[in-house]
DNA sequence: CTCCAGGTTGTGT
DNA sequence: ACACAACATGGA
């Protein structure tokens, strides 16, 4: 019947509590397109796909057209058992770790990761949600719901279009980096050193250390980097016993970070913006 | 009115 | 190499 018409039918897949808390998951900052419909209800967006997402007693629902690329999606095969063992060997981390405990570091779609974390720099989540929904809403294909803008929609978009939008002076910036993206091909970034990548996407326009680090971690799900931002510059300070004569830059923060949690401080990392931001 | 938000960039030393 | 002001914008 559904075949008839070219529809994709849903399916719909359970997913164990034990294996990840959803709310904690989507809340903790690593991704801007979600909405929370009821406590217990949750659509989530990634590129042209979407997922819905239903709490019940012991397990989650989650319903979609694309129930393969959702399973990766919510990276349900690492074990992050393993991964809090090693952590929580560090007494610094045993709250943070308990405090998110069913974060999963989401495998989101590379392009979108990029263009959302220019739109973060200086920014705050609540505006940064804001404009990648009317982003996506006046540039991106519609099919039941809208879709992030392609490489190719998003090329089509002026400066004055992406202020309207409200990524104010980042629109610039946007514009440039858009046109550096449409000559990149991403797939030998695969086979590169996580400092070789670092320094490729900071050429680019609109991408620091911060944002690349964000990319790594969240495009590439590459765990040996460490995004310091305002939030972990505020935990560093409060959870690390550090000379307080000193004032860490936030390069020294970020090597002394890689340096304890090696390649597990992208988890590390998100562990403590958790814990810092809603603690 | 001033300060802040998942910082980056250009310019100065 | 490091320091620092400027950069839109809306909310507190």
């Amino acid at each position: 019947m559904l075949e008839k018409f070219n529809v994709k039918k849903i399916e719909i897949f359970k997913i164990n509590k034990e294996k990840i808390n959803v709310v904690q998951t989507l809340k903790c900052g690593q991704i801007f397109s979600y909405r929370q419909i009821t406590p217990k209800n949750f659509v989530v967006f990634s590129a042209d796909k979407k997922a819905e997402v239903f709490e019940k007693e012991k397990h989650y629902e989650i319903a979609s057209n694309n129930s393969v690329y959702f399973k990766n999606f919510f990276d349900l095969e690492t074990d992050y058992e393993k991964i809090k063992n090693e952590l929580i060997k560090d007494e610094i981390m045993i709250e943070p770790v308990k405090f998110g405990s069913g974060i999963r570091i989401l495998k989101q779609n590379l392009i979108e990761v990029i263009i959302s974390f220019v739109f973060s720099a200086n920014n705050n989540i609540k505006r940064i949600t804001e404009s990648l929904f009317l982003l996506r809403k006046k540039f991106g294909s519609f099919n039941g719901f809208f879709a992030f803008p392609t490489l190719t929609q998003l090329s089509q978009i002026s400066e004055n279009e992406f202020k309207e939008i409200g990524a104010g002076y980042r629109s610039v910036q946007l514009v440039k980096l858009i046109r550096q993206l449409t000559k990149i091909d991403f797939s030998v970034f695969e086979n590169l050193g996580s400092e070789e990548i670092i320094n490729k996407l900071k050429n680019l326009s609109g991408i620091g250390s911060k944002v690349a680090d964000c990319i790594m971690l969240f495009g590439f799900n590459r765990t040996d980097v460490f995004p310091v931002d305002i939030w972990i510059e505020k935990a560093f300070v409060n959870l690390f016993k550090v000379k307080k004569e000193k004032t860490w830059s936030r390069v020294e923060i970020r090597k002394f970070l890689i340096k304890r949690y090696k390649n597990l401080s992208g988890y590390a990392q998100q562990y403590l913006f958790n814990y810092q931001r809603n603690f």
